[in-house]
DNA sequence: CTCAGTGTTCAGTG
DNA sequence: TCACTGAACACTGA
């Protein structure tokens, strides 16, 4: 499920691991899904003995930057993590593989060792990960495409009016789901937002009034900050959120105060919320 | 065996 | 033009 705060996480564990090194080695899965607009060799030579200077995120995706052009750019996709040899920490990938500690891990897709022993893999088992290739991944497709970064860059309460008002006849859930308005937000974090702010999913953005607006802005960055500070660490987001009572789709689920948890699907995805709570 | 669920894109509809 | 729906993508795990 890597979200937002899933991958601010990789984007942090590349960066300790890979800041200030030198790629010594590389191996490439022979997989033309998820290495995407470029071949492994290509994906290979843009990496070998290069230096990582950086790391850099726009919503879901992120990226290395190198002393040299072009830089590799990821996106997770449904399943994928950024994995090293020592981290029993954030298990994004489930499965026996991930349980186990296998070393390299299934579903690596890419492999990079560095000149003082650290290694660093990306793994995707349901292949809807993309590795690709871009001479400026901040300013080219399809981070050039998307909406404001809610961690980095969340719009001044009067822009943020501005952004919404062009959307008046949107859902609020597909609103929140929209890559080109708030990049990085997913199912479960548009859910928390909306549960938290007290909004009906199925509201539309052209009836909101000036506190509701105020609300979702503040719950938008108050959910996201909050997971990115914990490493988006589930174990450990606030028990008085909806996040940790919404799973398996139980009957009779309820959240920490007691509200009855119902399901519905809104712009096309499960939608977890309170009626109780949520007008 | 079936099916839900993750994120994204695309074709078709209103 | 905008927004929605459903399908497709690939795969695991319940």
């Amino acid at each position: 499920m890597p979200e937002l705060p899933e991958v601010e996480y990789g984007r942090k564990v590349a960066h300790g691991v890979a800041v200030g090194r030198t790629v010594a080695r590389v191996w490439v899965a022979d997989d033309d899904i998820v290495i995407h607009g470029c071949t492994p060799a290509e994906l290979r030579e843009a990496l070998a003995g290069a230096v990582v200077v950086g790391t850099g995120r726009h919503g879901k995706h992120l990226w290395l930057e190198l002393d040299r052009r072009p830089w590799p750019m990821f996106h997770f996709g449904m399943t994928g993590a950024f994995r090293t040899p020592s981290d029993e920490a954030i298990q994004l990938e489930t499965g026996p593989s991930v349980a186990s500690g296998a070393w390299p891990p299934r579903f690596a897709k890419i492999h990079l060792w560095f000149d003082d022993g650290a290694q660093l893999v990306m793994t995707n088992s349901r292949r809807l990960g993309r590795i690709r290739l871009r001479g400026d991944p901040s300013r080219e497709a399809p981070v050039s495409k998307l909406g404001f970064d809610p961690l980095r860059t969340l719009p001044r309460p009067e822009q943020f009016r501005k952004l919404l008002a062009r959307r008046g006849r949107a859902k609020l859930k597909g609103l929140l789901l929209d890559q080109s308005f708030a990049a990085g937000v997913g199912n479960w974090i548009a859910d928390e937002v909306l549960y938290q702010a007290g909004l009906d999913p199925r509201r539309t953005v052209g009836s909101l009034d000036d506190a509701e607006l105020t609300r979702l802005r503040s719950r938008l960055r108050g959910v996201i900050k909050t997971a990115v500070r914990l490493d988006a660490r589930k174990e450990r987001f606030p028990k008085s959120w909806l996040f940790a009572h919404r799973w398996g789709r139980q009957e009779g689920a309820r959240t920490a105060r007691g509200e009855a948890i119902e399901f519905l699907t809104v712009a096309g995805r499960t939608t977890a919320w309170v009626p109780a709570a949520q007008s």
